[in-house]
DNA sequence: AAAAATATGTTGCATTTACAACAATATTAT
DNA sequence: ATAATATTGTTGTAAATGCAACATATTTTT
């Protein structure tokens, strides 16, 4: 018979716990504030424009792996942002490879823009609420641990 | 026109970012995991089966609010578990209120105890790679991190 | 030169997910 | 006492997801 003095450790107790419950979290959070704020694209759209207008001509495949997206959801994604014309889509070489590169409109910039003003002021609250220096040293405590588990894990995409 | 100097933080130097793609490595690790080691739960009826194990008697909506799923995943979830002989459930009273309660079986728990043991082999390897004390710390700063979040967030389950 | 392997994007499909609507019951307000 | 509200679980549905299979084109191997 299991009770609560078992010395395994149990699901709600791992870090794998912590870390669904927190990303989802934060997922919640952040698409309760798209809703309330009146943000006509998706998150992951709203993602995927951030990425693609800093990284002007990149190919789809670096996008999904940028995205944590599989190549069929990038597609996806960017076939809607293409039909809202937010991104524009072409035909280029890489590595003497055909791909499709991207970039992002005049009218996507002025979307993300105002997206941006939109939540900065939602985020800048909440941070508030949230010692900054706490989330910053969860940050970078995080990505070195992602790292590690990079080397670990075999991904493909 | 945006280029890489940009003051703005964008999505990929996020902490929801960071958050994301730890949560998706971790994710995808212990889901390959499950494939190789032919365990034939899924990993969300392993996480429900483990936190019934130690939670006698929960009624649905509170495991609910435990594997932080909605109601209606988390009964499709039992369901299958059932299915298996791997709980059962029974209707009782919590504050003058029908609802279902379950409790592992005999069956479960060797299921339980079999996977336990064949994922721990493996688990240990991975934390032989990364540091524990860098995973504990990591582990706590989430949790914080985490409980003010939840002081923001409106959830309804 | 031919064959095998690799890179890239798309399509189809089965699974997971969240949300809303519903049914049944119990509590609270009027 | 009746009506309104709240709790719990289920069903239906639309969207998101990941995986495998495919189509094309290019590189590498034989």
């Amino acid at each position: 018979m299991s009770t609560k003095s078992d010395c395994k450790i149990h699901y709600t107790d791992s870090i794998y716990y912590e870390l669904e419950q927190t990303s989802r979290l934060m997922k919640k959070t952040t698409s309760q504030l798209f809703v309330k704020l009146e943000i006509d694209l998706t998150l992951d759209e709203y993602f995927a424009l951030d990425t693609v207008s800093f990284n002007a001509g990149i190919c789809q495949r670096d996008l999904a792996k940028l995205l944590l997206k599989d190549r069929a959801n990038t597609g996806r994604i960017l076939d809607t942002l293409e039909q809202k014309g937010f991104i524009t889509r072409f035909i280029d070489t890489k590595n003497n490879r055909l791909v499709k590169k991207m970039g992002i409109t005049e009218l996507g910039l002025k979307e993300l823009s105002m997206i941006d003003i939109k939540i900065d002021r939602y985020l800048r609250s909440l941070t508030r609420k949230i010692n900054p220096q706490d989330v910053e040293r969860v940050h970078e405590a995080l990505k070195s641990f992602r790292i590690e588990l990079e080397k670990v894990v075999e991904i493909n995409i």
